[in-house]
DNA sequence: GACGTTTAAATGTCTGACATTTTGCGCGCA
DNA sequence: TGCGCGCAAAATGTCAGACATTTAAACGTC
């Protein structure tokens, strides 16, 4: 089932691999434990501690969980949502101050996913989300809050919208791309008249998804995208004239 | 810079965390190298196995690489499109085999997802792409195309409309989305009848992207997941009277 | 100055041991 | 008989030291 040529160096890559394709291709099920320590490393000729690096590796992407104890061991985890979230948005986050990625580039994608959901949320949001999407936005209206707390208020808002879409799916993808773009949108210092018009667009929003008004609450995406462009450029701008 | 509180166990974890959060937090440059394993140990004040597995757990989400030799070491990784698809497509993949996810509701979120995509897509394709469609729809009209191979030419034709879109985000996003259904496709048997149906789509989506319509895009998307969605249904269907 | 050799630094791997945690079983006691 | 306590076993977590391997820089020779 899973033999290890022996390929050039890195064991540890190898064994991880060998059985992170077990657990792909579905010969571990969910729950089921793997072979001790001990037993891994008779099956794949080494050491314990190459072994137990392989399991590192695999229980950083989440795919085991270990117990100690007796008749602990490595068990297939379950991936949750939430651990998925996670990763996704660690990932995303990288991806995005790591390779340069453009304000406009990240804003575009961001918006072009959350027009997505705007349709499935105006038909499927709950009166709770509601309820949320009201209340951040009434915080945001509060004056003397720091920029960011306003960015967090921002990305609940912006979550809570894609979670009306009732599709789990889709909440993971863009869990990512909402909550890496928050570093981008930290760097923007919102004005008075800046948070205004964002609030009034985001009421916008809530109303068109009060009323189940799918056309509206994409024009008022379209909207709010294009101020967010216009804001990040201005910040772009500034930051080049100054230097 | 990064201390060690005396937390409850596992060190390896606390140590991968206490580097992983240093690198977002933007202290560790990509590029920079850590310093070699002895000399974390000794800062962490743990033995040089123990740092050793912290490195995997980064090395598996390739936050860091490995350079054996004289002045190797570790050096902050710096996050590759490609590396970011890899790890998007077995977390995607998992995630939605491993959580029962109802073809249904992925099969929404990826058309969800593509239809965002599709404005972009007509404003911006280049004609290397829609060559690459058109190829793919000629190759899915071939008669005698196993199953598999006729899923492998979908996925292209979805990847190759999503990167139409021109941008790196969007395209890293949905990678997963789109590949990730994949194994959710292969269990359906696509009859002659309805690869024609689906190669009828795909021209259709081909057209528009040519003409530079937006919502003929939009609405052939619609269509082919109305279609799509009737196979999966019939697959389940026949699964549950034969059970 | 070019090229081969040495050398040192670092990761990769192994061996063996001990610590810690958790479970299950058996013993003793009421 | 039933209850609880403690001990042993099994497994992971951690450590120490050693050796193997790889790589590039430093050195020496022609």
């Amino acid at each position: 089932m899973k033999i290890d040529p022996d390929k050039k160096s890195d064991l540890s890559a190898q064994i991880a691999k060998a059985i992170r394709d077990a657990i792909i291709a579905g010969q571990l099920m969910v729950d089921e434990r793997l072979p001790s320590e001990a037993e891994l490393a008779e099956q794949f000729a080494v050491s314990r501690p190459t072994v137990r690096e392989a399991l590192k590796r695999l229980a950083a992407q989440s795919l085991i969980r270990t117990q100690r104890g007796a008749f602990g061991g490595a068990f297939v985890n379950r991936l949750s949502y939430g651990e998925a979230y996670g990763q996704q948005i660690t990932t995303a986050t990288l991806l995005l101050s790591m390779n340069a990625v453009s304000f406009d580039v990240a804003c575009e994608a961001r918006y072009a996913l959350e027009r997505a959901c705007a349709p499935l949320s105006a038909k499927r949001r709950t009166c709770e989300q509601l309820a949320t999407l009201r209340a951040e936005i009434q915080r945001q209206a509060q004056p003397g809050l720091s920029d960011e707390t306003f960015c967090a208020s921002d990305v609940t808002f912006h979550r809570t919208l894609v979670d009306g879409a009732g599709n789990p799916v889709l909440s993971y993808q863009l869990a990512g791309a909402v909550e890496a773009m928050q570093p981008l949108m930290n760097m923007i210092t919102f004005t008075a008249r800046s948070r205004e018009a964002i609030v009034t667009l985001h009421t916008r929003i809530a109303d068109a998804l009060e009323m189940r008004d799918a056309g509206a609450a994409d024009t008022a995406l379209s909207q709010l995208e294009e101020y967010t462009l216009g804001l990040g450029r201005d910040v772009m701008q500034a930051r080049a004239t100054r230097a």
